[in-house]
DNA sequence: GTCAAAACCGCATGAATATGTGATTTGCTC
DNA sequence: GAGCAAATCACATATTCATGCGGTTTTGAC
């Protein structure tokens, strides 16, 4: 028997999700509340769950936060995100607060209840457009070994006086140059990066784009 | 119309899949090969696929290799791995180097017909073990790093606006409140980190120190 | 020895940033 | 309900940045 456990503030979803859950075999869904607080208290008090279907959004504290909380007490349970948000910070910053699945909250009861065994089971249940964003995180963010800018050495010095957080002027000494080469390097850099600003070079330098 | 190729260098298994996947609706399932160069020579004469499954042992080049080498020259097409490896190497390899999706070759038939219309759709396939090992990846790699910054939700907004290279204006807009309300936070922000250029707290903020 | 690229320099101007000195509202704590 | 941190907004000013234009000198490749 899996025990499952809800944290969703909207009181139709979590009715409608604890009855359906409840009702399969293998699955008991004995508690459902309406913030991380609540469950916190419960936990310290009743049986635990193997599983936690929990919302991000939340009175009180964020499920995000709550996550982090709950696994740092309890490490056995198991934490999915049932949430509307699918913007990139939101999933990864749950996944690393120890979130073991992530799902929309389009998501029909019987893929729920396949989520929530296929979990139990030693899955982790996600979305299609969330894989393919945890995907994409590893296709985008690490394949670039070599991003071969083409800037010059010298220019190379200008962009790590500007991640060295230097203001023109500084480089200029740094460099024993006039400020106004320091102008036309940028100048340059900004052409060959496609930026127009010093936070975007840095950032894509610190990003190892460059 | 799904147009889906096959490299496999077991005979039976290969045409096991071609068979099932080509009687399909909607899937057309017109080359299968044994190797990645027999492919490369193939995408060179005839009309793309739209997805690739590929082993990974095969014969000449790794598929890990000839993800790469195929992604680069054909960027549009998906690739979903098909094989028995499961160890982390071989499947963040293959994501790194461009793989869309990850599948265990005990996978059903009609589980590999799912995952080829899933990633059609936008989605990601991976087998529920592959799904475990991508979000513990997250879980075990990156919680370690706790900098802890004393800046408040809204301050650390506003620095990840920084960090996307936006101006004040912009951040203005994104959070929809004034540009004085982003410069004081942006005072704060310098006060607490000790800093006094955008430069530096987006330094900073991608070496996590934040 | 010519050519192109890289590095250097200067001037000018509008935009953005850094910093100061205020103020109001809200929610939490004691 | 006094005290305080957080978030909001305003106005002012000096500095820095982004970008336009124009140059010279050095250096390595052909």
């Amino acid at each position: 028997m899996i025990k499952v456990g809800i944290v969703e503030d909207n009181v139709k979803i979590r009715n409608l999700i604890q009855r359906y859950l409840d009702m399969q075999d293998g699955i008991s869904c004995g508690v459902a509340v309406d913030s991380v607080e609540e469950m916190l208290d419960y936990l310290k008090e009743k049986e635990l769950p193997d599983i936690l279907l929990m919302d991000i959004q939340l009175p009180g504290m964020s499920g995000i936060e709550g996550i982090g909380i709950i696994k740092q007490d309890y490490p056995e349970i198991d934490i999915i995100m049932l949430t509307v948000y699918h913007d990139s910070h939101k999933i990864f910053d749950s996944l690393k607060a120890g979130a073991s699945g992530y799902l929309l909250k389009h998501t029909s009861l019987p893929e729920i209840k396949d989520a929530v065994e296929d979990l139990a089971k030693g899955g982790a249940p996600m979305s299609p457009q969330i894989a393919r964003k945890v995907i994409q995180y590893f296709n985008t963010n690490q394949v670039k070994k070599k991003p071969e800018s083409d800037l010059t050495a010298r220019e190379q010095d200008i962009v790590n006086g500007l991640v060295d957080g230097l203001s023109y002027k500084m480089i200029a000494d740094r460099y024993d140059i006039s400020i106004d080469t320091v102008r036309a390097h940028i100048r340059n850099i900004y052409k060959k990066l496609h930026v127009n600003s010093k936070a975007e070079v840095i950032a894509k330098s610190l990003r190892g784009e460059i």
